[in-house]
DNA sequence: AGAATATTTAGATAGGCATCTAAATATACA
DNA sequence: TGTATATTTAGATGCCTATCTAAATATTCT
């Protein structure tokens, strides 16, 4: 739903995760300890933009390491290029 | 800021109302017998609408006529494009 | 098997938001 | 000047969300 991915990228700090995960991807870990908020918290940004389908993740071991999921936001320009 | 027009946009009234006026531009009145909420529930979503400048209003009499702002389309295309 | 590490889930809280009704403001018209 | 019309603002309500702490789950290592 377009509308999930617009409030998915309403908040700031999920806007910033998407931006580190432009360079590389990332352990949740890595990516929490960017953050001066909780582990938790940043777990539930996670869940949402993973909702959003704007990342992906896979599991390696202990840890979860996601990535960036372009497809969404091809559907995004699409529908911006309308305006 | 970025997130003020995300936020604008997450949701789905908002953004049939920006729909509509990509065909010409609309009084407050002809937008909200869109809708089947209250004129001023569509009056508040003017208003977020135009705080996140996507739209612009100017008074003509009684009227309160409201037109697409596109610049900020273009702002969000920018940021889009990096993905 | 048991301890340490990585991550998520559960439950609580405070602030934000979409919506409503009722009232206020502004303009036009008789 | 007073009434009708167009639109917004104020205040209330119920739901959603970002955040926290504490606990649960999963995996590795000794």
């Amino acid at each position: 739903m377009l509308g999930d991915t617009f409030k998915a990228l309403s908040d700031e700090t999920r806007r910033e995760i998407l931006m580190m995960l432009r360079k590389s991807d990332m352990t949740a870990g890595e990516i929490a300890e960017s953050f001066s908020t909780t582990h938790a918290t940043i777990s539930h940004h996670l869940k949402i933009l993973r909702d959003a389908n704007l990342v992906s993740m896979e599991r390696h071991g202990q840890n979860n390491i996601y990535s960036l999921n372009t497809t969404v936001f091809q559907d995004l320009l699409a529908w911006l290029v309308n305006f």
